[in-house]
DNA sequence: GTCTATAATTAGATAGAC
DNA sequence: GTCTATCTAATTATAGAC
């Protein structure tokens, strides 16, 4: 049937660069605000082969949400397999605390929700349904498990207010420079969100 | 000298209700993702008439961020006026609560906020300086009178986590109506909020 | 003051050479 | 596969009639 040749492997590249660029300028920019012409430049390439490789803007903008929520789940998969502590809320601790390093590392993902979560357009409920929606669910287990279950009503309120905690500081993080001085961007300002966080949501 | 004219007040009405129309359509759409034409359209007006009144879009947006925060900070401080309480504690708490209504009433704000905060360009530098850093001093103030004064290099931190946990499930709301079938815009689903913020910061 | 008409850019998508 | 050239539509800002 089919070969892998040489060229095939340089496409694979090439759609891979214009991924990742594409990752950036949609957080960057937003949706309407990201033009394909910036990103096939910032990877290097040609407009034309946005066209060629995802044929819409939209299904490119599907491939980035697609490449930034499987980074998270196996981020996040991968830490939680790998957990010590046998005191339930110490785990739900380093939990929260892994989660922060995450929105540290990656405050696209924050940035696209908030881009897209507040409107109700078709991009929003491609991304709860595909992508928020498997999350949400792991987190309401975990919650349940974790603290022997409180009122589960409460739960949408507690994931929201976990999420911005966690990652408005390092989304918006020239503003935070600007005005408070402190470069969220540096490790010990990651690990003093990552504790301040976890101790206030489990004290 | 002048006089107010009868065409003076219209023209004041219509520049009115652009910069209303303004706030909306920025919050909804970010600066670029908004367009003259649309916000003309929304306030009854013609495109013509921004540039009359505004000269460019740069400082049409910059009449609405004025607007936007001077709504939050005459907000913030006739409620602080009229506290009754005695107990710090329970004053910070009650301070703590009138932010989370104001984000819900106001999603404009923390939307405005991500939108500029995420880069370091002019709009940016302009909000912080003009806007926000006065009311950082304010809640810097309030934090070291409140509570006895903690370490101060964790007020960053506080702020950032405070914002981000007010703000965000109303920010996007229509996400979460999706993924967790509770409308934040409830006054019910306020009140919670408010409560849950203020016990999880206050103790 | 408010409007229409339009100039100058820039956007996403297409066609076709190589 | 990748590129250049181009089409159509939408953008901000301007010019000028009323």
């Amino acid at each position: 049937m089919s070969v892998v040749t040489r060229r095939d492997e340089q496409a694979a590249r090439t759609r891979e660069r214009i991924v990742e660029a594409a990752v950036d300028a949609f957080a960057e920019r937003g949706f309407r605000g990201a033009s394909t012409r910036d990103i096939a430049s910032r990877a290097g390439a040609n407009q034309g082969l946005i066209t060629y490789h995802f044929r819409t803007k939209d299904e490119l903008w599907r491939a980035a949400a697609d490449r930034i929520f499987g980074m998270l789940r196996t981020s996040l998969i991968a830490r939680l397999a790998s957990s010590e502590t046998e005191d339930p809320r110490e785990r739900a601790r380093e939990q929260i605390r892994e989660y922060v390093r995450y929105a540290a590392a990656h405050p696209e993902l924050f940035r696209m929700m908030i881009e897209e979560g507040k409107d109700g357009g078709e991009r929003m409920q491609w991304l709860v349904d595909t992508h928020v929606r498997p999350m949400y669910d792991e987190f309401v287990r975990s919650a349940d498990l974790g603290d022997g279950g409180f009122d589960s009503s409460l739960l949408p309120h507690f994931h929201y207010v976990l999420a911005g905690a966690s990652s408005l500081i390092f989304a918006v993080a020239p503003e935070c420079r600007r005005l408070t001085g402190l470069d969220p961007e540096t490790e010990a300002a990651v690990e003093t969100h990552a504790e301040v966080v976890a101790r206030l949501l489990v004290p």
